[in-house]
DNA sequence: CGGGATCCGTCTTGATACTG
DNA sequence: CAGTATCAAGACGGATCCCG
């Protein structure tokens, strides 16, 4: 979707404010997946075609990189930017309030939840 | 979208995960939007049948409250609830990080950014 | 007239099967 | 393994209709 105004948080939407997107964010920052197949792995079950897509989203906005870590057949890893890595306090906040909010969500075992 | 999995994070997009309605939040939480028409002034413009949808899918899911607040000609107001309320820390996160991460945006004047 | 609901053409998204 | 191609399903936008 194109940027639709200048306000910072439908801009921040645009980039990032899809389930999809933040699932595989979810599995970058929390999770430090970063192959093709450990993403189509998660429960929700991401299609491939869906997944190739977000990752070029992701990588486009500059809040990922691609790169090939073996030479021979084409092994590719994504890994978080700096940028990326500054959705955390984000995707904390999310994970806070579905914890207080919704029933029966997950221990989900990480840091500062 | 129904129910992907039980973690917080996916619970929680599969009710808020979308633009529009985080745009809707923005303007009740942040704005103090109530009624249908003021909804629909945001530069966003998002349309009747959008806005509707967003709203029954906000109340059904107990993050804001339908009521009318005029007795002759009906004059509907929303306002969050309680849990609505609680996504204020996820909206702000949205924010910090939108206005440290994508140029031109613009300055926002509410509190805690 | 305010506050929507409905319909419809279009654009976007997604699931699967298949490929370099 | 890491995707593309294809096709089906769903979301959106705008107009129009409806009801008190």
């Amino acid at each position: 979707m194109k940027r639709r105004s200048d306000c910072p948080i439908t801009c921040t939407l645009d980039l990032i404010g899809d389930k999809w997107t933040l699932v595989v964010l979810r599995d970058l920052l929390f999770f430090s997946k970063t192959k093709f197949d450990e993403f189509l792995e998660s429960p929700e079950k991401i299609s491939t075609s869906v997944l190739t897509d977000r990752l070029h989203r992701l990588e486009r906005a500059g809040l990922i990189e691609k790169s090939q870590y073996s030479t021979h057949r084409l092994r590719m890893s994504y890994l978080p930017t700096e940028k990326g890595r500054a959705l955390e306090p984000v995707l904390n906040e999310i994970v806070r309030w579905g914890k207080r909010n919704i029933e029966n969500t997950n221990v989900f075992q990480r840091p500062d939840t």
